[in-house]
DNA sequence: TTGAAAGCGTTACCAC
DNA sequence: GTGGTAACGCTTTCAA
């Protein structure tokens, strides 16, 4: 026989048990399984019945448990995704973040995003992290080059929809910017204002979205009979530092660029530094590919060819929730238009 | 008896299902039970048996659920934590997002981050699908002004760290910045730069951070023996827009400042647009509160008194995680120290 | 060291 | 309409 001594309970405030289906079955005096039904709102259920169970609900706070639930359920959904993409705390990712966020808020589904960091090993860490929480998709933003391990992923329930960048090695939707297009009008843009001398600045992402850019740098110099002068194509800038420096020696070499086209935003951001600092910020043009915060405060403001991030978001958010309630068909390109905001930097004329 | 017509398939892939701890027992003739030993490396399984379980994981590419996991084991924790603010896409959220991400990772926890966009009831919503979900904890920049309603869910285990702002109606751990002590450093800064004509322009937000800022900057002035002249502080600005009309407003009444100072991100912004436009960049003094992109591309460049967000973020997942592991006491309130980056805005002197 | 049975909180299935 | 029973995939308890 033992005794209830004092000793025997805990320091700290109650520790609370949260109620369950069966405590609001006692309550109300009817079974589990009712309760079920007024909880997901099943119509058999009388009056009078669900009357009691709302009452015991509300008075013990009960929450259902939705991993409890997805568990049984047939689909077995757990009204989660996971949003993989660069780093969360860059603008083009926080952007796209928002605009999964909106979308799925009107699925009753949580975003838990991911910062890959460019890392293919991060990559698979959180495509695991995320079957292992039974997400119902993934929306990658890859950093890897071939994503053929994601098959099995898929085969076995879990919906992949790209964005930004294409899948490789694995057929999937994917929703991207018409970079081709887009960098085919900056650089046009720049011919028109009577440049002939243009570098292209690219960053170090693979292949995929800066070769699609450099793709359209060259349609608008062949469409406008210029050639390609040697030198002029720098690629696998990585952050505005290198930029810059790279800016400085395409100005230091023979025959200066008269205009940039730079491919990506913090390329743009490391080559406004660089003229700047040469003081050259009013005397070279300057076009960049992607908007970014403050574009349009700096002296002089600066022209760029914006990608419409939320609607690539918003588009991708609705592919993934399309496959995952079950559509089926071969998987669709997406491509959303560009618009080039002329702002000064890019109608600098020549000297 | 029936057979197997091919009409009985279906037309997709086959819809692979899932292994489970079953199959993986199965097809390595051993019980669930030592499968579940060996998947969380609990010692006791012979070597043996450990390398028949691990062959048919690897061959089965069984993955746990940790869905299924959490809910029948004792701590119940389900490694997700939710992270509330006021919307991802903006710098100083998307900081924290990371910052928080970073630690989260440690502690192989996801977090999914929801945007409160300043609404109550957003707050609500966001909260409850967090238990819904059972995450491990949240993490709280909160758009209520009373959040007594919180109890409930630390009582029944879900502990509550507040980031950025302070708990009201309610005792839980908070990690703030210096705003007082920022502020006042940021007014002391422009007073001895000779400005005795300082603007006070504040946001709309709960008067929590900004009412602490106006302290710092009344600070400022008493201990420079300056007294605030009526007009001079306004509060309640929402966006860069409505920042630039106030110190249009400024700049157009008897007695314009010489200086001002700007209690928060966007407000800085619409500052410096107002002062652009009336070409007084270089001759109206700014120091901004909080630090934001590009601030040292804008010309001049913009002095601010930064918020070290990276660290406010860090310090209050590791409350959360320390909570969540049980840490027992009072709730503790820290603070982060600011720093002032001269940049040039802040040291343009009276004419 | 290993395994059988019970149970976590919920829903599916099938009686009444 | 309503409720019992089994089951989801896993861990706990306890016996072997």
């Amino acid at each position: 026989m033992s005794t209830n001594h004092d000793g025997g309970r805990r320091a700290g405030p109650a520790p609370t048990r949260r109620a369950t289906m069966r405590d609001v079955a006692v309550l109300s005096g009817v079974s589990v399984k009712t309760v079920s039904r007024v909880v997901n709102e099943v119509s058999t259920v009388s009056d009078e019945l669900r009357d009691r169970v709302m009452r015991a609900v509300a008075q013990l706070d009960f929450q259902p448990n939705l991993a409890a639930s997805s568990l049984r359920r047939t689909d077995g959904s757990t009204r989660q995704i996971a949003l993989l993409l660069e780093d969360v705390a860059n603008p083009f990712s926080a952007a796209l973040s928002r605009a999964v966020e909106n979308v799925a808020r009107e699925h009753d589904t949580l975003v838990f995003a991911g910062s890959l960091d460019e890392d293919p090993r991060r990559e698979l860490e959180l495509v695991r992290a995320a079957t292992l929480h039974r997400v119902d998709g993934i929306l990658l933003v890859p950093a890897s080059a071939d994503h053929g391990y994601l098959h099995r992923e898929i085969r076995t329930g879990t919906p992949v929809v790209f964005a930004d960048r294409p899948p490789r090695g694995l057929a999937a939707d994917a929703v991207m910017a018409a970079n081709a297009e887009g960098a085919r009008e900056a650089v046009l843009h720049l011919i028109d204002h009577g440049h002939t001398e243009i570098a292209f600045l690219g960053d170090a992402r693979t292949i995929s979205t800066v070769g699609e850019r450099l793709e359209g740098y060259r349609a608008a110099l062949a469409e406008r009979g210029l050639t390609e002068r040697p030198g002029r194509v720098v690629r696998g800038l990585s952050d505005p530092h290198s930029a810059a420096r790279a800016v400085s020696a395409l100005l230091d070499s023979g025959r200066p660029p008269t205009a940039l086209f730079t491919a990506q935003n913090l390329v743009t951001i490391g080559a406004i530094q660089a003229l700047q600092e040469r003081g050259l910020h009013e005397r070279v043009a300057v076009v960049g590919f992607d908007d970014f915060p403050m574009a349009d405060l700096l002296m002089p403001r600066v022209t760029v060819v914006a990608q419409d991030v939320t609607r690539i978001g918003a588009l991708a958010v609705r592919r993934l929730f399309a496959r995952i309630s079950g559509e089926d068909g071969p998987p669709r390109e997406e491509r959303v238009p560009t618009s080039l905001i002329a702002r000064g930097s890019g109608e600098i004329r020549p000297a």
